[in-house]
DNA sequence: GTCGTAATCTTGACTAATTCAAGTTTATCG
DNA sequence: CGATAAACTTGAATTAGTCAAGATTACGAC
């Protein structure tokens, strides 16, 4: 890869990761993609830089969020989604049937923006809020559809 | 079985589900064991009636759920967990290392008690709130307790 | 520039949790 | 009591993800 240094690449560099075309490829391919699966990830990419295998996408993608680059999402009975909207404490929309997910800005505020009433002698670093329904597309179509990405 | 009607018999009858040995024996286990996982459940019930597949288990459980008898909570990394506690909102707390779970009331209010800033043409029926953390015995022993049921 | 080394990537086997499917048994209604 | 649809058993299959061993590559040191 070139000597050039894109926002990305100052982003591996500032968090200590080596700067590989497969974790350029995956970063640039989220911000255009987010919420996207693993599966996603993997075709998208390996269209992009030709191949890559999926063990490959699941390493940057650990290395990301390890570094705090992405964050996971993952939404009970759907495959994870990836995004690179991180810090910000915002939530998100998932739709019942076909999985696809909205950004929510926190209603709130800050992080973490809600407290139990009890805590049962838990350490509480975060509170996940997901809200759940229906997408437009799966509520006006029959309620098949798979997927749809974005 | 006997002719006699327990309270769990009742809310079997009520929901229009034919009472059977295993889910009968299902649902009291989980009074005692809230947040069981199937795995749990099976072992539990086993020992109590004898024997049950875990298909059977699995069949309950979704029927249960079905019938709004039990709730599912699938912390993500971690199996799903059983609960009989419905329709009163209430939320969890969660613990990253060991996937034990406590319950939570709702600080809120009643349900959805919140709603998204913006939903995006969803048609929103359910927000879920999960406290995430370290238990009280994950954070004082070794980190490494693989859970602990109750 | 090139060398050495640890980090990264490839390949492919493996696991955990859950679902599917075919056939048998059983609870409940008439 | 008998019919029948619901529930259960058994066992294979699927999905999403993890593990492990060896090959390759980025990057600091020389």
């Amino acid at each position: 890869m070139s000597r050039q240094t894109t926002p990305i690449v100052q982003q591996l560099r500032d968090r200590g990761l080596r700067v590989t075309a497969s974790r350029h490829a995956v970063l640039a391919w989220l911000v255009e993609h987010p919420h996207a699966t693993v599966e996603q990830v993997h075709a998208g990419v390996s269209q992009q830089i030709g191949s890559i295998s999926k063990q490959a996408v699941y390493d940057v993608l650990a290395a990301c969020i390890d570094a705090d680059l992405v964050q996971q999402i993952k939404p009970s009975g759907h495959p994870a989604r990836f995004e690179r909207r991180t810090g910000d404490n915002h939530h998100h929309l998932v739709c019942r049937s076909c999985g696809c997910i909205e950004d929510v800005d926190c209603v709130l505020g800050e992080k973490p923006c809600l407290t139990p009433g009890q805590d049962h002698g838990f350490e509480v670093d975060e509170a996940e809020v997901m809200f759940w329904g229906l997408c437009k597309s799966c509520r006006t179509h029959s309620p098949e559809t798979p997927d749809e990405g974005v």
